[in-house]
DNA sequence: GAAAAGATTACCT
DNA sequence: GGTAATCTTTTCC
C-alpha cells in the first residue's frame, strides 16, 4: 500500500449543488453505467472523471449530489486545494474511490463542521453550459481557498 | 463503430 | 483572457 496513512484532510470551503431535474447533473437523463453511484444513497462518493482529472460529490438524495469543489486548510498547517481536480488529488481520491459510502469511512469520510461558519456566499456555478444562472454555488464569504474570483455575499 | 462533448487545468499571448 | 491537452462517457448512424 502506498502511504497507509497518509490521512489527509481539508475543511471545505466551496461546493455545488446538482439537483434533480438540474439540466447541468449528470443524473438529468437518469441512471447510466457513468452516475450509479448517485442512485445508490445519501453518503455515497460519487467520482467521476473528466479530461484527465477527477472530481468527487457527496450523494445527498437519489440522483442529486453536491460537487466538493476546493478545501482549505483544517487549521493551520495543511494544504489547500482550489478546484475540484486539485481538491482530489490533494486527498488523494481516484476513480476507484466511486461509489464508497463517506459516512461509513471506508477510505473517504466527510464529517461536519464543529465550529460555526463565518458566513455563507452564494452565487453561480462554474464550467458548466446549462442553467449556468442558477445560483447553486456555495462557498465560505471571503476564503483564500475558493477557486471563482467571483465572490457574491449571501 | 465513429464522432462530439465535458461539473478541468495548465500554459500561451 | 483564450486555447490546448487528454480520455472517458454518451449519442448518433
Amino acid at each position: 500500500m502506498r502511504g497507509p496513512d497518509a490521512t489527509r484532510s481539508v475543511r471545505l470551503v466551496e461546493v455545488e449543488a446538482y439537483l434533480a431535474n438540474d439540466p447541468a447533473s449528470h443524473a438529468f437523463r437518469g441512471p447510466t453505467a457513468r452516475n450509479r453511484s448517485m442512485y445508490r444513497g445519501p453518503g455515497t462518493l460519487y467520482v467521476f472523471r473528466i479530461h484527465q482529472v477527477v472530481c468527487a460529490n457527496l450523494v445527498t438524495r437519489r440522483g442529486e449530489a453536491v460537487l466538493l469543489r476546493a478545501g482549505g486548510p483544517p487549521a493551520t498547517e495543511g494544504a489547500s486545494a482550489t478546484g475540484p481536480g486539485r481538491l482530489c488529488r490533494a486527498l488523494g481520491i481516484t476513480i476507484d474511490d466511486d461509489g464508497q459510502d463517506a459516512a461509513r469511512g471506508t477510505r473517504i469520510s466527510v464529517l461536519p463542521r464543529r465550529e460555526r461558519v463565518p458566513r455563507i456566499a452564494v452565487g453561480p456555478r462554474v464550467g458548466i453550459s446549462r442553467a449556468v444562472e442558477r445560483p447553486l454555488r456555495f462557498w465560505i464569504a471571503g476564503d483564500p481557498s475558493v477557486s471563482s474570483p467571483r465572490r457574491l455575499t449571501a
